[in-house]
DNA sequence: TTCTTTTAGTAAATCGATACACTAAAAACG
DNA sequence: CGTTTTTAGTGTATCGATTTACTAAAAGAA
């Protein structure tokens, strides 16, 4: 590995110029010099294959032009998606991304948190978190920013940061309404024991949305599972199955389940199946987040699309915004439209049900 | 935003030491000092939340202890898992992972390549690639590391850099075999237009295993599209509908399909139900990754599994040995070996097909 | 022509951590 | 007691790019 690396000075000396010059032109300060020049250190640098060594250039401005990324694990479909929007919308504006999973564990979080920070990472892209912020608190006193997916403030967090997510009532609002007006009356909530904020937001749209159409709210159908620590990829599936499997072997069994993510949903496939019930026609079952598996499962699944693309969009531009100090205030909390997907995993509530 | 960095002086100022002293301390050579002096300054470090501008160690010491990670997009459910054990896989031995959504665009490829040489970073896992490795040809000259996944180097291919796959020919075997003790002798091959050296493999894996058998080899049954430029997150699913669509509405029609990856062989799913035949009772369906989603779809896959895992902590440990030149000497190919999961997507050929 | 202003650059300090060469003080030796 | 060796550190140059302050030369003004 010979690696003889080439500076600004080896290009500097091929053109004939000083480093300053070579500098300028890479800063684009190119009024400061005849245009010959210029056009001699741009040969330079290409002749010699010359690329700025960016931690020199780091050290010497202070500006990192990365940003990290903490969700709970990319192999979970979800947040492999989720992480690919960011990644583009970083690009489009000049930044890279670190990846990081938090496995959502505070201490794991923390620990990457930490090293984002000595890297002179600035600007953070968080992912769901179960409990709070706190891990991040004193990172975020000396300057750290975060946007959060799907996490607004709650009074209880003392650290201020921004957050972005959809409109999660309205969400639930387009699911439960869809299923109202197919007839369905008993309608399965499925959680899981991970009471994160957006969850809980969810569970408010149910209850309004039953409400506005005088259904009755009844809490045996809500299912939020036990608290266990296990944490996996399917992150959801197992729940869901065992969740679906639970409300549908009832007496009187729900005749359309929401499920709180499309992983849930598809957990609770399993679960209808495992009953012998067909789906839709003996459950509807509607899912949220509308992931790439949503549209080739068997039903295709019925659900709530999350704009991830614009929303990381208007997340990273916040964040960046942040970092360059160009947007300042107090923190924004932005919020995207959900939008219902209509396949094949939901419809008419079948005549006997309906009673 | 104070952000008052704080640097080594500040910690050397308080502990009343040299800074010299506090980088001892900080690179574990504490053998120089009395420990009362050692334990001053981690004392210092601890009170002030000083962490080691990175940026200026690299510059010093030439060293980033980071990885770059190419693939074409972790939206896709199996380069998210593959992400995920890369990242796991290389934070066990300190490093960490930036991570670059190639889009299988040798051109974005080759710019991501060009920006981690600039970052300092110089080894790189690289995920399936279409056509060649011309593009990092003259980085790979200057040193950079590559290791690829599942492309072992072709004659063609100028540059020598290590690799890593499962044993493609087994596990097609492994496939192969079990279909053909299950009674199946008309098996369809689904490929796609993307000729990457696994795909020969596994193509050579399906010719010779069969041979083995004494069952001829139809050319009819092999499935591999028209090139096309489009590229998606459920790369695969597509084609994969198209191909069981194409292969299963011929007269005499395969009783099994092997599908290249899950993704395609989820595709194919969708392709059979569009015939209106059952899985597995008219078709069997085998896949190929054991990606996270096989077991929950309907029904579950039968496929061969790739051990991510492992895989990946010898990829990434022979990386970085590459790096810290303790692995030296000629490109290594690692060979990992594939497990056939049987699922319930393959059943005994029926009566009626049998003939 | 002389003085001022503009043009086209350059010299040198700096960012923060590292590591080699060096040293003062203490301990060991004879 | 004088000399050597060890202990426990420290001083300073360095990594590569940036940037402020500076300057020589050319152009313009009077």
């Amino acid at each position: 590995m010979l690696s003889e690396e080439v500076t600004i000075h080896d290009v500097a000396r091929t053109a004939r110029v000083s480093p300053s010059t070579v500098s300028n032109v890479l800063n684009g300060r190119t009024e400061r010099m005849r245009p010959e020049t210029s056009e001699r250190v741009r040969r330079a640098i290409k002749q010699l294959g010359y690329a700025p060594n960016q931690a020199a250039r780091q050290l010497k401005t202070g500006f990192v032009p990365m940003l990290g990324l903490i969700v709970p694990s990319v192999a979970n479909p979800f947040w492999g998606a989720f992480a690919r929007s960011v990644e583009k919308a970083a690009l489009a504006e000049g930044y890279q991304v670190l990846l990081c999973n938090g496995e959502r564990d505070p201490k794991r979080e923390q620990q990457y948190a930490e090293s984002l920070w000595g890297r002179g990472i600035r600007g953070v892209m968080f992912g769901s978190s179960p409990v709070s912020f706190d891990h991040f608190l004193e990172l975020s006193e000396r300057g750290l920013q975060v946007v959060a997916f799907d996490r607004q403030a709650q009074n209880t967090d003392q650290v201020g940061f921004d957050s972005i997510s959809v409109d999660n009532e309205l969400g639930v609002r387009l699911a439960v309404n869809y299923l109202l007006a197919l007839g369905h009356r008993r309608i399965g909530f499925l959680s899981g024991p991970i009471r994160t904020v957006n969850r809980l937001k969810r569970l408010d749209g149910f209850r309004s949305a039953l409400a506005d159409a005088d259904v009755p709210f009844d809490e045996q159908l809500v299912w939020e599972g036990a608290l266990s620590s296990s944490f996996g990829d399917i992150e959801g599936t197992d729940i869901g199955r065992t969740a679906a499997r639970d409300l549908l072997s009832r007496p009187k069994r729900p005749t359309a389940l929401f499920a709180i993510n499309d992983m849930y949903a598809f957990g609770a496939y399993a679960g209808a199946r495992d009953l012998g019930l067909r789906i839709p026609q003996d459950v509807s079952i509607i899912g949220f987040d509308d992931i790439v598996l949503a549209e080739i499962v068997d039903p295709p699944l019925t659900t709530i699309r999350q704009p991830l693309d614009s929303m990381m969009q208007s997340a990273v531009r916040l964040l960046i915004g942040r970092l360059e100090e160009t947007r300042t205030g107090p923190p924004e909390h932005m919020t995207a439209t959900p939008e219902l997907i209509v396949r094949g995993s939901t419809t008419q509530v079948s005549v006997k049900d309906e009673q």
